[in-house]
DNA sequence: CGGGATCCGAGAGGATACTG
DNA sequence: CAGTATCCTCTCGGATCCCG
């Protein structure tokens, strides 16, 4: 299957692409995996993830509510005091997660190739 | 398995993140999945690209190159006038490309859900 | 034809302060 | 605690001109 046979035209005949970018953003990765997991709540989620790479609240905050609109998750706001927020996958998210994850296992499976192939590239580079 | 148990620390420690985000990049996606069909030359991939969304030469060389050297492709420039420049898949490539078909094709597939989702997501958020 | 170099605007993304 | 609002910086990406 070729480019040319998908929907063409800008964002609006391609909506997808809008989808695949949410779940293949910088966040929306890291998210949708730590969700793999089980269910977490936002300060929680936020602390996982900084383990890997400090998120700030705006674009946690951004991320979530992008991927809840998308139904890749689920939001569950407690009336408490203090307030509690639980968040977790639908089964479209789950999917999605899914194969997230896969191709994030398998870029790391391909690592070493990568590097090898970055050396080649950089040594013909310098001498011409 | 949890973002946690990944490899922590800045990109430095995690440069598996940025072959994930050259590959899933906007215009990244576009070249793997048309480089899928045949190899292309530069401004034959570029007018294909173009049907779905126009790109510049600048992103587009920017894109080839980064790809070429992570080793997803191959470039072969004949010395000849005017110059001639094929780009094909490397066998790393071709696996990172299929992969990334198959989650396009898994989001177009469900992009009803999706749509169903904002438009509820939308109708809670307008009436509180 | 296949790029490189430069300039520029728009939007991504971070830091901080504030709110229910 | 879970956001919202604001400001500010910096990169992405397009437009344009140039070269072998």
């Amino acid at each position: 299957m070729a480019v040319s046979e998908w929907q063409p035209g800008g964002e609006a005949m391609c909506p997808y692409r809008l989808v695949l970018e949410h779940v293949t953003s910088k966040w929306g990765v890291l998210v949708l995996v730590q969700l793999l997991d089980r269910p977490y709540r936002f300060s929680e989620l936020r602390r996982a993830i900084g383990e890997v790479r400090p998120v700030s609240e705006k674009m946690l905050t951004q991320t979530l509510q992008t991927l809840e609109r998308d139904g890749m998750l689920h939001r569950d706001a407690k009336p408490v005091i203090p307030p509690r927020v639980d968040y977790s996958l639908t089964d479209l998210g789950r999917e999605a997660a899914e194969q997230v994850r896969d191709l994030a296992l398998w870029t790391q499976k391909r690592m070493d190739a990568v590097q090898e192939a970055r050396e080649a590239y950089d040594a013909t580079k310098r001498q011409g």
